[in-house]
DNA sequence: TGTACATCAGTGAACGCGCGTTCACTGATGTAC
DNA sequence: TGTACATCAGTGAACGCGCGTTCACTGATGTAC
């Protein structure tokens, strides 16, 4: 054969990885298969004897960011602190600019909701990083508090990307992140 | 004249109204302008009689957002216990399904980000927001809330809407709405 | 060893569609003479 | 009073464009005889 055994397989792994950043930066709709094979050195056609659909390949991308924030979270949450740290990388300048796509919920929300053939991996993303939560807070029997974070952190950076007032941006960056960390360790003053 | 004189000024606020709810309900790139005129019963070419283009639609709606926003919260924030009574609204069951629109800044927010020619209503919304959240904040000294108190507003509803099981939607509404609330009261304790 | 054939990842032209936008036109009105 | 004209909100066909999708094809390879 012209090409390697998992030549394919390596191609569609290359599509998945590049859709599932341009998904998470520019959102689904926003994305077009024609410049992202492009962008691949491929061309477009070949795009179906990969995938079904753009919409399968939107579940697979989807799956692969879930892999993607499991590994960040097996990651930082091995660590001390770590949900402090996490908080300070969600919430930092490079994750609101995020080039390489960063979370998929901040900007997906709209179009994650609003797809007609709904998928889990959404629920999967959203409780796996609860759970994440869980156990650091748990120490301080502050559990209850993992949903609100989210929320906070998901809502932060998706105001800070909405702000045009870089002063604005970076105030609501600074001030929910500071607050964030000052909640997860109140019980223990 | 065949039309009454403000005839004209009617058909363009319908407009920028029925635009306004689309595109907090839907998004900016899934509400098309022929479907928008079609449901007023006009046809689209008569679209740039009103307005410079698509960009200039969404200004105007998004002004119109603001002072709907500033409708809603002038009449909350002038009763008793009114951060409390806005949390209940923004994170209730009606306002995440929103077929009348909602807030702007869920839905929104990656698309407001990515505008070519970005304006500043974005902007006047969160700060009119947290300014309404200072008052009642600035009772108990929490002032310094307000900003998270948006950020998991926002958050809170776009997880929401995200969350393809029913229950974990619930639940995420549930739980930052009562974490919430009492976040706010907490001082008088 | 050499020719004929099967495989198959990727090619690129073409499809119908809805988008934002343009423009010559309509038709009911008020105005001029 | 009656005809000719100007006004102007709205009409609807048409434009080029990028989208997702289809499909006949290419061309380098391994296999059969």
């Amino acid at each position: 054969m012209r090409y390697a055994l998992d030549h394919k397989a390596q191609t569609h792994q290359r599509i998945v990885k590049e859709a599932s950043m341009r998904f998470r930066r520019d959102g689904i709709g926003a994305t077009g298969l024609q410049p992202l094979m492009k962008a691949l050195g491929l061309t477009h056609g070949g795009f179906y004897a990969h995938f079904k659909s753009k919409d399968d390949l939107v579940e697979q991308a989807l799956s692969h960011a879930l892999d993607n924030v499991k590994g960040i979270t097996s990651d930082v949450f091995a660590r001390q602190d770590s949900l402090s740290e996490f908080i300070d990388l969600y919430l930092s300048i490079a994750s609101r600019d995020a080039e390489d796509g960063g979370c998929p919920l901040p900007t997906m929300c709209l179009e994650l909701g609003q797809r007609d053939q709904p998928s889990m991996t959404t629920d999967k993303i959203i409780l796996h990083l609860l759970e994440q939560f869980d156990k650091p807070l748990a120490e301080n029997g502050l559990e209850s508090k993992s949903l609100p974070v989210l929320s906070a952190l998901v809502g932060g950076l998706a105001l800070a990307r909405s702000a045009f007032d870089e002063e604005l941006s970076q105030r609501i960056l600074d001030t929910t992140r500071e607050y964030l960390k000052k909640e997860i360790k109140k019980s223990t003053n």
